[in-house]
DNA sequence: CGCCATTTAGTCGTGCGCAACTTATTAGTG
DNA sequence: CACTAATAAGTTGCGCACGACTAAATGGCG
């Protein structure tokens, strides 16, 4: 792929459009604008569904073990689970062997959830229409970013 | 830029780290965080910066225009514009032409503060560390894919 | 002209997302 | 062992973001 520069690229330009952050930010709330029908017939707010796509993959976490794989605070999180907890897709208790972390367990409910579920990653696929080789290369991207951004 | 790719490529996985609207998400966020400490001296959120950037490329714009601009609704902008009336960087005038029409107008102040945010897009653009070319990859997948997924 | 559909801003309610802070529990140090 | 530092989860306050709705003004059609 070649970067077909019809850019004013001086470096530091104040115009939006050439701002990668801009980019960056419309195409994620573009995303989730997508998702959100497919993820309202699951009962699921797009957050809600990354939570749950971790639980899938492997039960009872802590929250602390959910913000370091969303990168979310607990103040995000807590609220975010009691909400999920309320519809009844997770319980939360108190782990026995340290009684500050808390368990995250899918009810039977919450692990069904997970067929319902599998049609939307191919939905999202097809709508996002790139690819695989630009797939691929834009998460490579994304992540550089991401740790680059993060440091320190 | 060839795709390593070290990721089980099923079609419909439901595993967080082969998603690119995580990936997406995650970078969006991290690039916000980063933004917040530069954007704070400047009495700005990362969002109100936006609008100012489209305020500093052409003055007099209605709230319609910057909802395109950004893509943002007015429900999202309303009251955004307000705090930064609060704040004296712009003024919010119904037009005489048409009376719907609300003209956003920077002050004095808001007009001055671009020099001081000159230097944003620099140190940002140095934080995120991607090569022009790169940069220029990543802008266009991005907005590919914000084409793609806001049709219909 | 009169009337209705459209357009433009705006309000309201809900759910993030995060900084700052609090509370409870555990770990580590002398 | 005592005591302090750390860790984990949660609360609060504020600012988005968006759907659903409202009010006011304009445009278009008969």
């Amino acid at each position: 792929m070649t970067a077909t520069g019809a850019e004013p690229r001086q470096e530091g330009s104040l115009l939006l459009d050439d701002q990668l952050c801009f980019a960056l930010y419309a195409a994620s709330r573009a995303v989730t604008a997508r998702y959100r029908p497919l993820l309202d017939e699951l009962g699921l707010t797009y957050p809600q569904y990354l939570v749950m796509l971790v639980l899938w993959e492997q039960d009872s976490v802590s929250v602390r073990d959910l913000g370091t794989a969303l990168q979310l605070e607990s103040s995000t999180l807590s609220p975010l689970l009691k909400r999920l907890e309320a519809h009844g897709l997770l319980r939360r208790e108190r782990r026995a062997e340290d009684e500050r972390s808390v368990a995250i367990r899918l009810t039977e409910t919450g692990a069904r959830l997970r067929e319902r579920a599998r049609t939307v990653p191919v939905a999202i696929g097809d709508a996002m229409g790139l690819t695989r080789e630009q797939d691929a290369t834009a998460k490579q991207l994304l992540r550089l970013l991401t740790a680059n951004v993060s440091e320190d």
